[in-house]
RNA sequence: GCGCCUGUAGCUCAGCAGGAUAGAGCAACGGACUUCUAAUCCGUGGGUCAGGGGUUCGAAUCCCUUCAGGCGCGCCA
């Protein structure tokens, strides 16, 4: 039952009563009814202010009115005050209603069918090849995982794309670097380490050499024009720092359907040109190739350099080309940082003035920026924190603590990664996505309040009360969910489809973080003032339906974001 | 200089398709475990919602403006 239509039905048929017109439909009613600050104040509410205009009456004298003339049975009362108009919804019909929708759908509520099966691009993570995957990286890794689970939830069939940035002279002075001073076996075992200590060391060689950097220039040129030898050297670059990343991928529960990047649309980008000149859109600017965008309030878009290479927006038209083309999505997002927000809007729009209707499908996923205690990341510096050693001190963290508050417990290890890992996403998935992040460690690894430990937490205490529990062959007495915590818990449940639904809408994986949290505060809160394993056995029976909902909806917002529930902690 | 973003409690932030008394967490202080997991819960203090105008019955929320910080603005990605 949708309590939300029902009351907007209802208060239309209440108006035509009262007013003997029908001064608005169903859906309109519905669009005007909000839910109240606070619980004491009704579960939905009309704000009469609005329709004093249309029925030239005072808000105040509107909503007495219509309390009168409103009497549903599954209406515990509605009231009058100030001009809003509250509805009470009969609280045991509400419980039983949201827990039976809940149960009912078990491991997939809220799940549905809006995306009936369309498929959506999803680039997110798009690692460099031979670099180490550090903090700056964790946002759009778990941006992306977060939005490719919520897409595939509501329906749609996703396909996430790390788009490795695997281009530029940089990967033949590493060739070059490799074939001088590298040993295979060093490499195999040091992995991206061993390739950066080689690069370094090429950069400060060539900077008293210069026909060192000619040569390395020469092997990059060998790599475009695919040279056997420096073709292999660079592929197998490329697997070692893949291999370094699944770890870190391994732990986060990260997966990707195409690794396709940068040198994958090597050879993809002449048609971009072509169809660009074809179309009328290049013109020359100072020796290069751009298309023209001051007509749209934007620098142009620089497609050919002067010397005749391509430069990444050309390389990121191939990839929508291609994308558009291989996978026919019916979204394609990208979630890359803010810094490039000019870039896509530009691109976006050179796609459009293509004729490409598509172009409206791409949305730019933007999201702030990390620093380390107040500055900028620094690889050269040495003011960068590594994420696999971040996760592994969350991870020891999470341990100490499970040896000090559960010894008892069986797959130690198990839990202290599940809860160490999930601190640390929670911690990126938090706060709305564009806000800059200042990391410090002491923030990183909380374990106190809004934090994934807290909401596993509550997930554990759930499962644990539904252990000692046992079967219970009781009817549920839903009245026994009558006061405001159970109450509270039964709301927040209930709001759980439309959250994702938003969440989706927004791009905003924060708001399922956020939601977790509520739901977990509010039902601790009803754990302590309710006795859940209550003598009788009606009452014992619903509340434990509400702590089975709350764990499976907890379960699922936590995954959702990319986090597992441990049973016990 | 131009464009975009951000500014809410000591700190980190929710709230921003306008609505009832501006909320959490952290930090501080004080309480609650022989009772369903105390990684929890309850309480106390703490705010000119950056400043100023405007629209509205009603503004943290919308518009204008000033200030502060961040990011971007042709041959890197």
């Amino acid at each position: 039952m949708d309590f939300k239509q029902s009351i907007a039905r209802e208060l239309v048929s209440a108006l035509k009563t009262v007013y003997g017109q029908e001064s608005l439909d169903q859906a309109q009613a519905a669009a005007l009814l909000e839910v109240p600050p606070d619980t004491a104040m009704g579960d939905y509410a009309l704000p009469c202010f609005k329709l004093a205009k249309t029925l030239r009456k005072p808000p105040v004298a509107i909503a007495d009115a219509l309390s009168g003339a409103l009497n549903a049975p599954f209406l515990a009362r509605v009231e009058s005050v100030k001009g809003y108009l509250n509805f009470f919804i009969d609280r045991a019909l509400y419980a039983g209603e949201v827990i039976g929708a809940a149960l009912g759908a078990g491991d997939r509520y809220g799940a549905c069918d809006l995306g009936q099966g369309r498929t959506v691009c999803i680039d997110y993570s798009s690692i460099n090849i031979a670099k180490r995957f550090h903090i700056g990286h964790l946002s759009t890794t778990m941006i992306g995982n977060a939005l490719y689970r919520l897409y595939n939830y509501l329906g749609y069939h996703c396909v996430g794309i790390n788009h490795l940035g695997d281009w530029g002279t940089q990967f033949g002075k590493m060739v070059c670097a490799y074939k001088k001073w590298g040993d295979r076996a060093q490499v195999e075992a040091g992995g991206v380490d061993e390739m950066v200590k080689l690069y370094v060391r090429f950069d400060r060689e060539s900077a008293e050499n210069p026909a060192l950097a000619d040569e390395g220039r020469a092997w990059f040129k060998k790599i475009e024009e695919g040279d056997p030898e420096a073709l292999s050297i660079f592929n197998w670059f490329k697997e070692v720092t893949l291999k370094d990343a699944e770890r870190v991928y391994d732990l986060l529960g990260v997966k990707f359907d195409s690794y396709a990047g940068e040198s994958f649309y090597n050879d993809k980008m002449g048609r971009v040109i072509d169809e660009l000149r074809e179309k009328g859109l290049l013109k020359e600017s100072d020796g290069a190739q751009v298309v023209d965008l001051e007509p749209w309030g934007m620098p142009p878009c620089l497609i050919v350099k002067k010397d005749g290479a391509t430069l990444y927006a050309t390389r990121d038209l191939a990839a929508a080309l291609y994308r558009k083309d291989t996978y026919d999505f019916a979204r394609c997002l990208y979630v890359v940082a803010y810094q490039q927000n000019l870039h896509f809007k530009q691109i976006f729009k050179v796609l459009e003035l293509m004729g490409y209707e598509w172009a409206r499908d791409m949305e730019h996923v933007a999201f702030g920026m990390v620093s380390y205690e107040g500055q900028t990341l620094s690889t050269r510096k040495g003011h960068v924190v590594y994420l696999e050693d971040l996760l592994s001190e969350a991870i020891a963290k999470a341990r100490e603590i499970i040896e000090e508050k559960s010894p008892g417990l069986e797959n130690k290890d198990e839990v202290a990664r599940q809860v160490g890992v999930g601190a640390v996403v929670f911690f990126d998935l938090y706060n709305n996505r564009i806000k800059d992040i200042d990391f410090w460690w002491d923030r990183a690894l909380n374990f106190d309040g809004e934090t994934a430990p807290y909401v596993q937490y509550t997930h554990a205490r759930c499962c644990s009360v539904l252990r000692k529990a046992g079967q219970t062959d009781a009817a549920p007495d839903y009245g026994a969910l009558a006061d405001a915590q159970a109450q509270d818990v039964v709301r927040l449940i209930e709001q759980f489809p439309g959250l994702l639904k938003n969440a989706l809408e927004r791009s905003e994986p924060s708001l399922i973080t956020r939601y977790s949290v509520d739901l977990a505060q509010a039902y601790n809160k009803f754990y302590y003032e309710r006795r859940i394993l209550d003598d009788d056995m009606g009452a014992r029976a619903a509340r434990l339906e509400l702590t089975r909902a709350t764990r499976n909806t907890i379960k699922i917002a936590l995954w959702l974001i990319g986090i597992e529930s441990p049973e016990r902690m």
